[in-house]
DNA sequence: CTTGACTAGTTCAATATAAAACTATTCATT
DNA sequence: AATGAATAGTTTTATATTGAACTAGTCAAG
C-alpha cells in the first residue's frame, strides 16, 4: 500500500510552511506599530532595501497579491504619508511608487519593535541552519512561480 | 556596517515562506472541487489521516486559527455533511467533530484533484529534497508555536 | 453550596484579499 | 491613421479571518 499523502514529505513541508506563515505573520502584526499591517510593513521593508520607484503592477507580482490588494496597501501607506505615488512620465498607464523619509522611519521602527521577537528567535536557531534550507525554499519559490 | 535585514538569512526565509504559503494556496483553491476552500480541505485531511473525533478548540489550535474561523469552517462542513458535529457528553461545553463517509468522499475528490499538481511538483523535486529541510521547518514551527 | 476564574463555542463588526468588471492607455499590425 | 490585443490601475462584490463581546458550562477554593 502506498504511504498516505498526509505522510509524504513534501505535504509535510507545505503544512509546516503554511502553519509558520501564519504563526510569523500574527507575531508581526501584534508588534508593529498601531497603523501598520504586515502588508504595509512588507512594501516598506523592500523599499528600504531597494530604494528607487517601483510601479503597483511589479510589487503586486513581487508580493504574490492582486493588484487590487496592492492598490488598497499602497493606498493606505500614501494616506500615511509613507509612500509617494506619482504619474509615470513615460507611460500613462503606469504610475510609481517610492518611499517618503517618513515611510523610512517607519521602517526603523517596525524593525526596532520586532528586535526582541528576532533577537530570542536568534538564540533559538543559528543563521546557519536559517542558510542551509535557503536555497531550496528559494528554488521551490520559483518553480511555484513559474509553473503556475 | 552590520547587515539590512533583508538580507538576513532569517528574513529571507520568512519571505519565501510566505510567497510559497501563497502561491500553493492559490493552485489548490483553484483545483479543489467547487465549495471546498482550501481551510475546509484542510480539516478534512485531518481527519482522514487520523480519524476520531475532535473538539472544535482542539481543531482551532492545530491549524492555528481562532475558534470564531474554526466555527465557520465546520459549520459550512457540516451544511454539506462531510463532518459530524455532536455535543459532548462529558462536558456540556464542548462539541466533538468527526468525519463522515461524505466527507471522506470529498477528500478523496480533492486528492484526485490535486493530482496532476502533485506528480509535475515530484518530477521538479525528489522526496529526499523535502525530506532534508523537514526537520529545520518543524522545528521552527514547534518553537515559534511555544514561544508565542 | 457559593463565588469567581476559567474554558468552549458562537456571534458581530472590521478588515484584508480575491475575482471580475471596468476605464484608460499603449503597442503592434495593417 | 485605424483597429484590436494587451497592460495598468481602480472599483465593486463576495468571502475568510481576526479580535472582541457574549453565553453557557466547569471547576476549584473558601
Amino acid at each position: 500500500m502506498s504511504p498516505a499523502p498526509k505522510d509524504r514529505p513534501d505535504v509535510q513541508v507545505f503544512t509546516e510552511i503554511g502553519i509558520i506563515d501564519q504563526l510569523v505573520t500574527n507575531r508581526l502584526e501584534r508588534v508593529l506599530p498601531s497603523g501598520l499591517s504586515y502588508a504595509q510593513f512588507g512594501v516598506l521593508v523592500h523599499f528600504a532595501r531597494r530604494g528607487g520607484q517601483e510601479s503597483p503592477a511589479q510589487l503586486a507580482k513581487a508580493f504574490q497579491v492582486t493588484k487590487g490588494a496592492m492598490t488598497n496597501t499602497l493606498q493606505k501607506l500614501a494616506a500615511q504619508g509613507f509612500v509617494r505615488i506619482e504619474d509615470d512620465a513615460a507611460d500613462g498607464r503606469k504610475k510609481q511608487v517610492s518611499i517618503t523619509s517618513d515611510g523610512l522611519e517607519a521602517h526603523d521602527a517596525g524593525l526596532v519593535a520586532m528586535r526582541p521577537q528576532m533577537e530570542t528567535l536568534r538564540s533559538a536557531f543559528t543563521d546557519g541552519e536559517f542558510r542551509a534550507v535557503l536555497p531550496f525554499l528559494t528554488a521551490l519559490r520559483m518553480w511555484l512561480d513559474d509553473n503556475r
